[in-house]
DNA sequence: CTGAACAGGACCAATGTAGTCCGCTATTTC
DNA sequence: GAAATAGCGGACTACATTGGTCCTGTTCAG
């Protein structure tokens, strides 16, 4: 019952990626290395995120990674949907025996329910809600 | 991000001996069996619950586990929380390190309003609302 | 043409979940 | 006070998922 650490990845990157959007392609190492995130790793990430149309990828010298949406007309929801699946949170493991026992089974209401607010939730904040700020660690 | 399948036997099982609690102690054997779980893992979970409070258990023939509380009483938040532990969405893997150079960093906030918005749709909930209804399943 | 940069497939490691086994202890019943 | 019954609890195994690596392409600016 947690996001993945490809989320927090992804969504770090993401929130990067906004910031210096006006400045051209980004490299996957610069990426990495500021957010300290394995470069082979993160690759996957915006390989899959590439796909989606949320970034968009120039191979070549100078090339790099560039936001490809409007920071604020993607929503969390969105994002978590597309790095992770949609967002699950119940599997009915009585399924193929004996859940139709059940046929008043609340579950399938109740976890119905939590989905839907976690949606609501995660869909009303966007990238642009978020801020890369590129402070020092304060213990340096 | 998915309820574990401990989650779905402990849930039913509690369910199951809500129903029966008038008539005395249910053996493992009775629950696993009628509930199609396997015997040993129900165990685990039932000696869990049992410490938790929420199941009393009887040793001895004529033994069994009994439901402890009053099935009104008791939320699905709490049966949860006792079988997983703390509903947990997010983790900020960058914490060590990082976490501080994100000084207005919005993920923590996000995600602790929707572990807020899963809880209290559990916490509506409580055993009462569900039954374990004992019929024939229909391809019989 | 060359080297920087991403693409993508195969592969490996760590973790957590699901599940098993077995000897031990407590309780009842005769 | 046996013997049978039922839960306890620790150690163990099996499996799936996640997190992560590596290496061989392909593309493209200069
Ligand atoms: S038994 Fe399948 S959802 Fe409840
Ligand atoms: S960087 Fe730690 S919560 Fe955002």
């Amino acid at each position: 019952m947690i996001f993945s650490r490809k989320t927090d990845y992804g969504l770090r990157a993401l929130m990067y990626l906004a910031e210096r959007r006006a400045r051209g392609p980004v490299t996957l190492s610069e990426i990495a290395e500021k957010l300290m995130i394995p470069k082979a790793f993160l690759s996957k990430i915006l390989q899959q995120l590439a796909k989606k149309g949320v970034v968009r990828s120039l191979k070549g010298p100078s090339g790099g990674f560039v936001l490809a949406v409007e920071p604020a007309e993607v929503t969390l929801q969105e994002i978590l949907t597309e790095i992770d699946g949609p967002t699950r949170v119940f599997e009915c493991f009585a399924t193929e025996s004996d859940c139709t026992l059940y046929g008043d089974c609340l579950m399938r209401d109740v976890f119905g329910e939590v989905e839907d607010q976690i949606g609501k939730v995660l869909a009303r904040y966007t990238l642009a809600d978020f801020r890369y700020t590129d402070k020092l660690p304060a213990k340096a």
